[in-house]
Formats: C-alpha cells, sequence, structure tokens
DNA sequence: TCCATCCTTCCGAACGTTCGTCAGGAACAT
DNA sequence: ATGTTCCTGACGAACGTTCGGAAGGATGGA
C-alpha cells in the first residue's frame, strides 16, 4: 500500500527535519511517486502530518502505559532511572519518539496552539500516571516526608524535558552525562 | 535612527515570532516603512537576524557574569534559585531574554548549526562560571561531600533547561510550579 | 471469452501565494 | 553636486495545491 509507504517516510523525514525541513517533494522523491500523488491518499500536507502525529502520540502514551505496567514491581529508583533510559534509547532508534520530541519542540506555528495543547495533554497524563507510584513509593516509606508525590512527579517531569533538550541538541551520546547528574541529584532529592 | 529602529523592533518580532514568523514586511510596517527600505542598513534577513543574535548572546552572557559578581556574597542556595526567578522575569520582561530562548530552542533550520554551536558556546561559558561557585560551596561544606561540583552543575543546567522549556510552552506564570519543585528537589539533592 | 465501463493510482503541467531580494528613481540634506 | 534614505515595481525561488488526463486492473454484461 502506498498509502503505508508514503506514512513511513514521512514520519522519518519529519522526525529527522521537522515539518518545513520535509517538503512533499522530498518525501515522495524517497517513496518513488511525484508529489501530486500524495494527494491521492491524503487531502494534503497538514492531514498527513496530523495523522502521523495523532498516531505518534498514542503510541508515546501507551509506550508508558506499557512500560509502568510490566516494571511496577520494580524498585522506584530503578522504574524511573529506567524510563529515562529507555526514552534515551527510544530517541536513537525509533523514529516514533524521535518525531515526537521534533514536533513538540519544534512545532509549525500555524499547527502550534494544538500541538501545544497535545504536549500538554502528554504531559498531564504522564503526571496522572506516575503520581499513584510515588504515593505508594511515598506509602512503602521511600521517598523523604519533605516530598510530597505532586512535587516529585513536577520535578520528574522537568528532569525529564531536561533530558529531551540534551537529545535533541546533543544527541543521545551527550545526554547520557546530563541524565546521570540530573538523576543522581533527583534521586538524593527525594528519597528518604 | 532608523537601523536602530528596525533593530528593535526585529528584536521583538523574533522574539515573539521566531526567525519565519517574523517577516520583513512586518517588521517594516511596525518601524513605519517599505521592506525594501531594510536593505539600506542590512544586506538580508540573516545578517539583521545573526546581528541581534550576536548581540543578544554577549548580553546574556554579560548578565549571568553580572548577576553571580553582584550577589557573590549570598549562599549558595539564595544565589542559584535566585538565578532561576531572575531568568523567568527576565523571559517576562526582557525581549533580549525572549528572543535568546526563542532562538535558540526553535532555530531556523539554515542557520541550525551556527546557532547549536553558539548556544552550547552559552552553556560552557555558564559552567565555567559555575564550577567555582560551587567548589567555593563545597569548600565550605555547603555541599553534600558524594556530589562533585561538576555533578552539580550539570544537573543544575538541566534544571535551568526544564525551566526554560516550561517558560516557552507554559508561559512564566506556568513555570513557576515547575521552578519550585524543581529547585526544592535539586537543593535536597545537593545540600550537606 | 470478449469488450465496454468504471475506479484507482499516478503524473505532467500549471497556478497561487509567500518571501526575500534587486534595480532604478525621487526626495532631501549636506 | 553628492550621498543617504526611502519608495515603486518587479523578479525569482520554493512550496503546497489543483486540474485534466493516461495507464492499468477489476467488474459485469453480452
Amino acid at each position: 500500500m502506498t498509502a503505508t509507504r508514503i506514512k513511513e517516510v514521512a514520519l522519518k523525514q519529519f522526525a529527522n527535519n521537522g515539518y518545513e525541513g520535509a517538503s512533499l517533494a522530498d518525501i515522495a522523491t524517497e517513496v518513488g511517486i511525484k508529489k501530486q500523488s500524495i494527494y491521492t491518499h491524503f487531502k494534503g500536507k497538514d492531514e498527513l502530518f496530523l495523522d502521523l502525529f495523532n498516531a505518534v502520540l498514542a503510541k508515546e502514551l501507551n509506550f508508558v502505559f506499557e512500560y509502568l505496567d510490566r516494571h511496577k514491581q520494580l524498585s522506584i529508583d530503578q522504574l524511573l532511572y529506567g524510563f529515562l533510559i529507555q526514552y534515551k534509547d527510544g530517541y536513537e532508534h525509533d523514529d516514533n519518539t524521535k518525531f515526537f520530541l521534533r514536533v513538540a519542540f519544534f512545532p509549525p506555528s500555524h499547527l502550534y496552539e494544538e500541538i501545544v495543547k497535545q504536549g500538554y495533554n502528554y504531559l498531564d497524563t504522564l503526571e496522572t500516571m506516575l503520581i499513584p507510584v510515588f504515593d505508594q513509593a511515598i506509602a512503602a516509606g521511600n521517598i523523604h516526608s519533605d516530598v510530597s508525590s505532586e512535587m516529585a512527579t513536577v520535578s520528574f517531569l522537568a528532569v525529564l524535558d531536561g533530558m529531551f533538550v540534551e537529545l535533541l541538541f546533543g544527541g543521545a551520546e551527550k545526554s547520557l552525562k546530563r541524565i546521570e547528574a540530573s538523576w543522581f541529584v533527583y534521586w538524593r532529592g527525594i528519597k528518604s
């Protein structure tokens, strides 16, 4: 199916070059067709892009959900640190994650509002999923009593964003140093 | 001087709309001239933009230098926390800071390399300035012995980036919650 | 089996818009 | 007279997009 091929190629090109950096002509060339043919399968560039964006967002949220579910038996520090590392690896090897970060941080201006809204929806959902995890850790006595689950969550999301930034600008390798430092200080900051 | 007016308006428009969001036509309109007249004062859009970028970068570094110098008598936690707050306020009220963040995070693709290079130059300089501050705090026994000055610096820069992200997407008001949480956990993570 | 028809997919050509950019000339001050 | 500043007008490149038609396979009736 050509539509599927177009989606694959577009995902990759959007992930690596951003919305405006990926022209329909370039996408079509890599698929092996002319740019006009894309209009047989999609109404236009925006529809193609938003189709991908929604699919990617769903996959990202699903990844988080699955990760937390599959590793719920881990200690909280292993769970959270592993989460950071998983995301770093995803950025290296998974076009979904790369697309997600690239688009969330470099959104096309005419879709800015929609994308930022979805981005915060992602963060809110993540927060909703993390708070019970911290509540559980607090109940188990693993978190210092000065630290509320909300504060732990919010600052963890900040650590996550700090990692995202370094991933985007410095790449996966360079980001490892920051992850290690951030995580060390963060964990020392919330552990009991 | 028209050139100065152009720079002022361009700084503001680049800060609020980014490189591609600010057209020469819009800039000229706000100045009260036609877009072609800009070419009397600048070779083109890129020259205007890079002129501003370099000036802004110098001002930002100067701000950091001055801040650290003027408040060197403060305790390290007050110094660093105040630094975050200062930056937040700067983003709200200072077009320089807004331009800096906007451009650093949403760089025009054909100048990407140059901008990211300068961005890392900024971070490196910041790191160079902060390490002695932490060294001093360590010598004074204010930082936990498990935490090296480098680790404290790197993770502080991550906190800073986390704040930048929230500033850019959520605005100054929303970012305060994140700043508080991040700082609380960060300081608890490095203090002795 | 054959042929007419229809639908899908793709492409050549062209259009419309947005931008940055350039050439040439008018107004004005020095 | 000279230089500066700004304007009118136009150009060219890059995109996304639309239109009309060709190629090919599938369908259904004779």
